[in-house]
DNA sequence: ATTAAAATTCAACATCCGTTGAAATGTCAA
DNA sequence: TTGACATTTCAACGGATGTTGAATTTTAAT
C-alpha cells in the first residue's frame, strides 16, 4: 500500500546517485550541471529533478547515502575497541585506529563509489562555504563519541589540545583521501596516493604521536 | 617606452584581483561568475576579461600574486634557520617552524587578503581537479627545498616516510587555514578557528612528534 | 595641442543553466 | 481489462554565463 520499494525499479535512481557522486567529487557542487549528471547516468535530464527535487537535494542525497553507513561502521569499531580494552579504556592508538580503519575497509576494495565519496568529503571539509555546516550535520554525533573516548584516554589533557589534535587528524585524513596525486608528483613516484594501506599504516602512528606530544604534557604516561 | 607600470592606474586591476580572491576563496572557481567579481570590485564587467584574458587567467593571476611573495618569505626563513644551525643542520622543529611561521606572519595581521588567499589554497589543495596540478605548479620548487632539509635532519629515515609525513602536515595545515568554523562547532567554542596563534603553537609540536615517530625508527636520536 | 596607446564602457552574442508542466509510458493490484 | 499511481520522456521557459567587437574615455609622451 505504502512505498513498497519497487524491487528492480531503483536502478535509475541509484545510477543518478552514482553519477552525481563521481562528478561532485571531481568538480564540486558548482562545477557540475544536471545535464552532466544525466549524461553520465544515461538518463533523461528531468529525472534527477523528479527524484530529488532539486540539484541541492541531489547533492544532499549523495552525502547522506554513505554517511549513514560510515557512521554505523565507525561506531561499531569504536564500541568493539572499547569492549576489548580493560577498565582504563582503549589507548589513543586504538581509538584512532577505530576511526580510520573503517575508511580503509571501504576504500580498499575496488569500490569506486566509496573512493569518489571520500574525495567529495575531502573537498567539502576544506570548503569555507560548505565545510562547517555539512561536516557538522552529517558527522558530528559520531565524532563527539570519539572525542569523549579520547578525553578518557588522555585524562590530564586540556580539552583545547584534544580538539586541535583532532582537527590536525581530520586535515591529514581528508587530504590523503582527496587523491590529488600531489604526493606522487612531489616524491617522483616514491609515495603513491592510491596506496591506501601505506597511508593508513603511517597515519595512525603519526597522529598518535602528535596527540601524545600535545595532550600528555609533563609526566610520561604510557598504556 | 616599455611597460612603465602606470603609477596610480593599477588601482582597478588590483581591486579586481582582491575581489576575485575573496570570492574564489569562499565559493571556488565554478561558484564565482565574472559578474560577481565585477560587482564586488565596482568595475565594469568587461574589464576583468580585458586585463586577464579569461576567467581562468584571472584565477591564475590571483594564485600567482601571493605565491611569489610567500615562496620568497618561506625560503628566507629556511635559509635563516639553516644559517643559525650548527654543522648538523637545523632540527625537525626548526624546519617545520620555518615552513609555518611565514603563514602566521602574513595571516596574523588584519590583512583580509592573505586570509582569503589561504582559504583558497586550502580548497585547491584538497580538490581532485586542481590540487595536484596547481599546488605543484606554484609551490613545488620551494617544497622540495624543505624536503631536502628534512632528509638531512632525518638521515636514517626512508624517503617514503618523509613524504607521507609532509603530506599529513600539508593536510593539517590547509584544513586549519580553510577557516570552516568546524572546530568551533565541534568544541562548543573551546577552540577558535580564527585563533591562528593557538593553532600554530600546537601544530609545530604535533607535526614534529609525528615526523620523529615515523622517521626515527629504531634508536632515539635527539638534537 | 597632437597623437598613439592603454584603459574603460557599452551592448550584444551564443550557449548553457535549473526547473517545470504536460504528455507518454510503465507497474501492479483489483 | 480497468484504473491508480509512479516513473520517464519531451519540449520549453526565463535567466545567468563567459566572451567580444566597437565605441568612448583616459593617460602620457611628443
Amino acid at each position: 500500500m505504502a512505498k513498497t520499494t519497487p524491487n528492480r525499479r531503483v536502478k535509475r535512481k541509484d545510477r543518478i546517485l552514482d553519477a552525481a557522486e563521481a562528478l561532485f567529487a571531481k568538480h564540486g557542487f558548482d562545477g557540475v550541471s544536471m545535464r552532466m549528471v544525466a549524461d553520465r547516468a544515461k538518463v533523461d535530464l528531468a529525472l534527477a529533478s523528479y527524484h530529488f527535487g532539486s540539484k541541492r537535494g541531489l547533492f544532499d542525497a549523495v552525502l547522506l547515502r554513505r554517511a549513514e553507513v560510515l557512521n554505523k561502521t565507525r561506531l561499531e569499531a569504536l564500541e568493539k575497541c572499547q569492549a576489548d580494552a580493560g577498565e582504563d579504556g582503549p589507548s589513543v592508538e586504538d581509538i584512532i585506529d577505530a576511526f580510520l580503519k573503517p575508511l580503509l575497509a571501504h576504500g580498499y576494495q575496488e569500490d569506486e563509489g566509496w573512493l569518489h565519496y571520500f574525495e567529495l568529503i575531502a573537498q567539502i571539509n576544506n570548503s569555507p562555504e560548505w565545510g562547517g555546516q555539512l561536516m557538522t550535520k552529517y558527522f558530528d554525533p559520531l565524532v563527539r563519541r570519539f572525542m569523549d573516548a579520547l578525553k578518557k584516554a588522555l585524562p590530564d589533557a586540556e580539552a583545547e589540545n584534544i580538539y586541535w589534535s583532532y582537527h590536525f587528524l581530520s586535515g591529514a585524513l581528508t587530504l590523503t583521501f582527496a587523491h590529488t596525486g600531489r604526493i606522487d608528483q612531489l616524491s617522483d613516484g616514491v609515495a603513491k596516493s592510491e596506496d591506501m594501506v601505506s597511508a593508513y599504516e603511517r597515519m595512525v602512528p603519526f597522529v598518535a604521536a602528535g596527540f601524545r606530544q600535545l595532550c600528555v604534557p609533563k609526566d610520561r604516561e604510557n598504556t
